[in-house]
DNA sequence: GCCAACGTTGGC
DNA sequence: GCCAACGTTGGC
């Protein structure tokens, strides 16, 4: 089982349009960068990731489960590039902000962090546990 | 709205 | 294959 953050621009993509998508899930499409079409494709059916909000929110707002292992992307004419599906979980009920990871001492080297502008990106599972028990999830 | 970080493109 | 120019992202 391996762990994952989405980031998505609430105007763009948010938690309550995926969680309207219910278990069926949706494309994470429109991805356009390699290291995150990398990170799609190592994904598994059951893996879980973190919604994370950036833009004016920046926090993680919800857990999603990988449905549907990488395949092209629909919205992808030149072929280079594929997407999951992925469904919600569950809300974090806590929401945890950026200002929180970053000023988390066990959280200082999540991607997160280092790797701002990466739009899919790996979890530790200790970080994974970390962000849920600030969430309350 | 600005700016830093960084990925991509294109000329050589 | 290198590197400068450029575009995009995302935090502030």
């Amino acid at each position: 089982m391996a762990y994952w953050l989405f980031k998505s621009e609430p105007d763009t993509w948010s938690w309550e349009m995926q969680v309207k998508k219910g278990k069926k899930g949706q494309e994470w499409d429109g991805v356009r960068n390699y290291t995150a079409r990398n990170n799609m494709r190592e994904m598994k059916k059951g893996d879980l990731g973190f919604f994370y909000h950036s833009g004016g929110e920046r926090q993680i707002v919800g857990i999603v489960e990988v449905v549907k292992e990488a395949h092209p992307d629909s919205t992808d004419d030149t072929g280079k590039f594929d997407c999951v599906d992925i469904a919600a979980v569950k809300p974090v009920p806590n929401p945890v902000t950026l200002a929180d990871v970053k000023a988390d001492k066990q959280l200082a080297e999540m991607a997160l962090v280092k790797l701002s502008r990466l739009s899919v990106q790996p979890v530790t599972e200790a970080e994974w546990k970390r962000v849920c028990k600030m969430g309350a999830v």
